[in-house]
DNA sequence: GCCCGGAATTGACCCACGTTAAGGAGCGCT
DNA sequence: AGCGCTCCTTAACGTGGGTCAATTCCGGGC
């Protein structure tokens, strides 16, 4: 459980920190953890001080909202290799936006913000590959509101879909969902139960076949037909 | 319309320029200019290049998108004041996210993104401004994704006249919507005729006044517990 | 192989909000 | 004053998806 034993090029993966000089990563690296988070236990939660920002090595992490009432729902759904909550250090109050809990066991590395703040003053590269991060996410969230707005239900899964397509995808392709049904379905914000009649609907017209967590989308294009444009 | 009779402290008012030099703010000047819009009429639209970001001296923008089916939402109204876009110059593409129209004839100040870059690479302390800018915005779309997702029609008006209420507001306060009602729903993702009803609830509750486009909060603490928390 | 518990499905019902349609109110223009 | 906008309101009705309540499915432990 020794952060040395993350080697220097996984860290540099991390668009954030590939710019680099091998002195600033080290000092990064002095000043980071390895978490390890057991399946359901919670990294940070929504309003709690924020002294650090991660990337997850292994495992997935689920960031959410809770209502009042105690409905919740899920932002985002973080997979190994991406980074999050960069952007919380440079918000008054420095307070994190969402919670986040590990869907499954999960190993982390925590950086610390305020090691990394002064590594970004004396790295303008660096600033920049923040600020693309940062606007990604911004617009990703800016589609999200879209989608919420605009689009039914149905709409909104298969679009989820389209995202979750490989690269790589031809005329039919495989998805594994990254979580289970009724998180995903707090991530399209619609029930368990609508999520399942609405994969049960695409299968009848033959567009997806499931299979627990796996999806085959049988007809790539004709799917990208139903889902309009997005 | 010349850009030169906008003064140098109007535009160092804006967070991201406020921490410029004589020199630099007067390359970012040069490459300025200043733009007026009729009502009606379009700054830029989704899917466009982006050369520019802007500040608003003058009159009402919409930001909004729009389905394949021609339903419209309001993403945000900027005010005078305001600078929007900025993020679009680190996005990937550098395609705006959404479209821009004048809601009233308006003025605007127009920067040029390239210019700004390079001023960017000599100052590390404009970077941050930049990155907090970005960060606050970042957290607004996450606050409005849980309101759509989570929060009903009322609780969501409800959370806007919370928004919109002046910092000195006391026991009651007067607030002037920024833009026409059915501007408005959309903002707040309603119809107008939802929107309608609602206010007349609110009236028929002895919370709120209507008056046009004015709104009188009569028990600012009421309207509060009402909305929840946010 | 059997049991158990959480996840997923299915059906019946319901309701917040959208839709449609028909006024009404304010306001600039002639 | 009267016309013709656009914006807003009101009412009647429809529906997508939420809610509730049973099952059924499935994977892990023994």
């Amino acid at each position: 459980m020794d952060i040395r034993k993350v080697p220097d090029d996984e860290l540099r993966r991390l668009p954030v920190l590939a710019g680099l000089s091998d002195e600033q990563l080290a000092r990064v690296r002095r000043a980071a953890r390895l978490v390890e988070l057991a399946e359901g236990e919670h990294l940070f939660e929504h309003g709690q001080r924020a002294e650090r920002f991660f990337m997850l090595r292994e495992g997935r992490i689920k960031l959410y909202r809770l209502s009042p009432e105690g409905d919740e729902k899920v932002i985002e759904i973080i997979r190994p290799g991406q980074s999050f909550a960069e952007a919380v250090m440079f918000m008054e109050g420095k307070r994190y936006p969402v919670s986040a809990q590990a869907l499954v066991r999960s190993e982390l590395v925590a950086f610390d913000n305020s090691v990394f703040l002064q590594i970004l003053r004396e790295s303008v590269e660096t600033c920049f590959r923040v600020m693309a991060a940062m606007s990604m996410r911004l617009r990703a969230r800016v589609n999200e509101i879209e989608a919420l707005a605009l689009q039914n239900a149905t709409l909104r899964l298969v679009n989820y879909l389209l995202g979750e397509l490989p690269e790589d995808a031809g005329e039919s392709a495989e998805i594994r969902l990254p979580a289970p049904k009724n998180v995903i379905a707090s991530r399209l914000s619609v029930q368990p139960e609508t999520l399942s009649r609405i994969l049960h609907q695409l299968c009848d017209k033959g567009l997806i076949t499931v299979q627990g967590r796996t999806i085959t989308v049988h007809d790539v294009p004709a799917l990208r037909r139903y889902g309009g444009i997005a």
